[in-house]
RNA sequence: GGGAGAUUUCCCGAGUGGCCAAAGGGGGCAGACUGUAAAUCUGUUGUCUUCGACUUCGGUGGUUCGAAUCCACCAUCUCCCA
């Protein structure tokens, strides 16, 4: 399912091939928690966006409008309209983001809704089940995503816990996609690495996930407070134990730099709320670096947010009308910049990719660190 | 013509003798944001030679050690009775 073109160091070129469709990698996956990239972007905006995976999040279904009802009416491809590749993350980050709503125990995890405050129960069983009725490509392992920093003792408890959570996953998923009723019977599971900084829990942990020969590894719990350095040192260091032949995911990296360095060390796949929340925000990223189109200076700015770039807004709007958009609270104005921040790192990868056909990645990168992630 | 009430820092609006450069909104300016409880949150918003000083609460004059706050007159606006 995964062939690996080409390798440039650590870095890989590969396609990672699904039922719904190819991708090319490395790829960065377009964040749509709730069935809906938020700035009002449509799934059929997402083609003009060269977005090739749409993400979604299993806890953010259930609550609303409830796994159930996403089955009935189809699916998430169905729901949404996006033909193409979805992952759906488990709920795990949750775990890690609404940890003053929660309560862990071998079994699972108990959540107080942030919607209506009700209690819901989600364990390894539990997250497969909703992910199969949400009929996504790709499930995501259900984990505990620990939160930085983290005690030593905890971490490892939490890991082994971790490593038996997913072997139940593996179970419950082999049990529904062997149903006939289940809508996407190829769901693919993917394990996740953790072990918070602490490299021997991390190689430990990631030879023991590694040992279920599943059809693709993230690594999770980075990029949750630790300096970027650390996270750096992590990927190199469990690298060599992740399956070459399978796709690897960093979950919820990052910013331009991150992205080109955990290329460099062997990473395929990423996702990232940062292209669509800060553009809600003004922020823009841009060849040149991150502008605030906030910023006063913008005011009779009449080129458009990048000269360079062929999105959608940039075709079409200046610097001028986006800060007045935002500065009226339009929505169209948070629309243009998700749109062009998505266009954005779809660019990057693409950019990326091209770098590795021709063996010129090293030199892209050195090209870009230090321009493209930096503020002007 | 007679009576009642208003006028506060960019705007709305609190404040009725010292703790007031003046609450709270809005707007402005800037910052944060990494598997989205985020169209959110934070800081700042009279001037300066900025751990202190100066000028401000419609205008002018007065009372007082001290006034945005009390008094007099003037200006403008709103409402009620003719």
């Amino acid at each position: 399912m995964f062939t690996l073109l080409k390798k440039q160091g650590s870095a890989r070129r590969g396609i990672f091939s699904t039922v719904h469709g190819d991708i090319q990698t490395p790829a960065f996956m377009n964040v749509a928690t709730a069935a809906a990239i938020k700035g009002a972007v449509s799934a059929f905006d997402l083609k003009a966006l060269k977005c090739q995976v749409m993400l979604c999040n299993t806890y953010h279904l259930h609550v609303r409008p409830g796994d159930d009802t996403v089955r009935r009416i189809g699916g998430l491809h169905k729901m949404t309209g996006w033909s193409g590749p979805i992952l759906t993350d488990s709920g795990g980050f949750q775990v890690f983001s609404l940890a003053k709503l929660r309560q862990i125990k071998e079994r699972g995890v108990t959540f107080k809704s942030h919607v209506d405050g009700r209690e819901i129960f989600m364990g390894p069983e539990e997250s497969m089940q909703i992910q199969s009725n949400l009929g996504s490509t790709i499930a995501m392992a259900f984990d505990e995503c620990i939160e930085n920093p983290a005690e030593y003792g905890y971490t490892k408890a939490s890991c082994d816990r971790t490593v038996r959570w997913l072997y139940r996953c593996r179970d419950e998923m082999n049990r529904l996609n062997s149903r006939e009723d289940t809508i996407n019977r190829h769901q693919l599971l993917f394990g996740i690495n953790q072990g918070s900084t602490y490299i021997d829990i991390r190689c430990e942990h990631m030879k023991r996930i590694a040992e279920l020969d599943l059809p693709g590894y993230a690594i999770g719990g980075l990029a949750v407070g630790e300096p970027a350095e650390e996270m750096y040192a992590v990927i190199e260091a469990i690298e060599p134990f992740m399956p070459d032949d399978r796709p690897r995911y960093l979950m919820g990296v990052g910013t331009p730099a991150n992205i080109l360095e955990a290329v460099e060390r062997g990473v395929d796949l990423f996702d990232c709320v940062m292209p669509s929340r800060n553009a809600r925000h003004g922020h823009a990223f841009t060849w040149q670096g991150i502008i605030n189109i906030n910023n006063a200076k913008y005011e009779h700015d009449t080129s458009p947010l990048d000269e360079s770039c062929d999105c959608p807004t940039c075709r079409n709007h200046s610097r001028a009308y986006l800060r007045h958009l935002m500065k009226c609270g339009e929505m169209l104005g948070m629309r243009l910049l998700v749109m062009h921040n998505l266009y954005f790192y779809n660019t990057l990868m693409e950019k990326i990719r091209a770098a590795l056909d021709d063996g010129s990645f090293d030199e892209f990168k050195r090209r870009q660190i230090g321009v493209i992630d930096v503020r002007i």
